[in-house]
DNA sequence: GAAATATATATCGTATTGCGTAATATATGT
DNA sequence: ACATATATTACGCAATACGATATATATTTC
């Protein structure tokens, strides 16, 4: 049971914010070079904002490979280190990502609107 | 019943993008007038990627109520039609603004670097 | 030697949100 | 009589991010 506060926690709300932009983040990190999971997990986390755990990488990712986007392959590593399963983006992965840009372009304008509208008196 | 496409939906994609958002596009809104639900969709309904019907923007309202965030009073409106009830921001509410619109900044710094960065060839 | 830490993947259950559908009520237009 | 516009409300579903936990190996620390 956990305690449900009567009000607004900027921390929750940073956790919606993250819903569909996470999505958008680790496409824009495998476009490049293919990647594996603990390292997406990694490099997300230098961004506070967008800081990731293993429960929200790897299932995203087996997701996003189920939905085409996404190739994999496991890969030896170094003496020591458990093998890695890399991820690496499909064509379709990369068309989709054209259009997440498209509509991320068309969110920032519109917010940029509202937030210049607010501020304008009356 | 309804059919789990294989692949991914931009469409599905902007529903999440909209979590979060939404309340924040809200707040922005109320801050400068006192507005009533069915105002809000309209207003919102003018850009299509955070149009929202009565299902959505009638909850929210009421939740952001139950946080602190919104008061509420009821207005009686022009003959034949039905009495409005008026959303307007609190103290709380402002408050919480401000912290969204912070993290809203560093939301869009974060996607302006990786989009930028996944851009430059190796 | 035992314990903690780092690397690496995976599963289970929960809370929250946006939304489809539908109900309710009033007045106007056709 | 029927559809449309205004205005609020309730029910239940699907999807996401996350806390907690499990597994396995090697290095570091006590």
């Amino acid at each position: 049971m956990r305690k449900q506060p009567a009000h607004v926690n900027i921390d929750d709300w940073t956790t919606q914010l993250k819903k569909g932009t996470l999505e958008y983040c680790i496409l824009l990190l495998i476009r490049e070079n293919p990647c594996y999971g603990y390292e997406i997990m990694s490099r997300l986390s230098k961004w506070p904002l967008i800081a990731v755990k293993e429960s929200t990488v790897y299932p995203l990712l087996r997701r996003l490979q189920k939905d085409g986007c996404l190739d994999s392959y496991w890969q030896e590593s170094a003496e020591g280190i458990p093998p890695r399963k890399y991820y690496s983006i499909t064509q379709e992965g990369r068309h989709y990502l054209e259009m997440m840009s498209s509509e991320w372009d068309s969110l920032t304008d519109v917010l940029a609107h509202l937030r210049k509208e607010s501020r304008s008196p009356a």
